[in-house]
DNA sequence: ACGCTAGTTCGAGATCTGTCAAACTACGAG
DNA sequence: CTCGTAGTTTGACAGATCTCGAACTAGCGT
């Protein structure tokens, strides 16, 4: 007996678990130009970060907006720590339900364009 | 001295260049649940499809709406044969700009749920 | 208690998206 | 030439999406 997926640690927000996760909602959460920004920075290891850490081109609510879609399509986890929230990407789960999904995306994301 | 990549082939539809391919707009494309059936049935070898043998639940207006949106993403191509339009997946292109990108949704679409 | 910082909620607006029906075009067969 | 098949175009509509500003909540430090 252990813990539902759906509540992974105390002060994580509900998030879908590996059974609900859709991978079209993953596929549309990705792509925003936003979303995958964030996700992209969350993706260097041992990334960690608040909500603001990133300096979005956008308002704290539209950034509210984002971190809800990522979150509810099963890209990443948020944890309450304090007066922030700490982001980190779900990166096992994806690799499990989609192996090499997130990883292609990442590499398509940063390793801009082979030919140049 | 060849071709430019916009006119791969005389009755080819306009379809983006290499360069001009945007991941947004790719997965946009993918995270729709018709066109990546679409997609998926592509990704059968050899297939080479009239836009009415995939037997959409979507009127004929609507399947046109969706293989535009596939093909000026650049995920397929449309080359008009006699009066039907042929439909193949530009496997190779969006392997060399996304490495393992298509492949591993493809698996994601058609492997349903690992542990099952 | 007070204020600061981080984030949410609540409209609201503009644009985009998926869908349809109806009328239309284009091609091939006969 | 006429008909049927394949697909497009147009206009419309409902719902989703991205965005903002303003008001609000929650925790930390002093």
């Amino acid at each position: 007996m252990r813990v539902p997926e759906t509540e992974t640690a105390p002060e994580a927000l509900p998030e879908p678990g590996l059974d609900e996760i859709r991978l079209e909602a993953v596929l549309h959460a990705l792509a925003d130009p936003v979303r995958l920004r964030i996700v992209t920075e969350l993706a260097r290891p041992g990334s960690e970060l608040n909500c603001l850490a990133f300096e979005l081109p956008v308002t704290k609510s539209t950034s509210t907006h984002h971190f809800r879609v990522l979150r509810e399509a099963g890209v990443i986890r948020q944890v309450r720590r304090g007066t922030s929230k700490m982001n980190t990407l779900r990166r096992d789960d994806l690799a499990q339900l989609y192996p090499g999904l997130l990883e292609s995306v990442l590499a398509a994301a940063l390793g801009r364009r082979p030919q140049d």
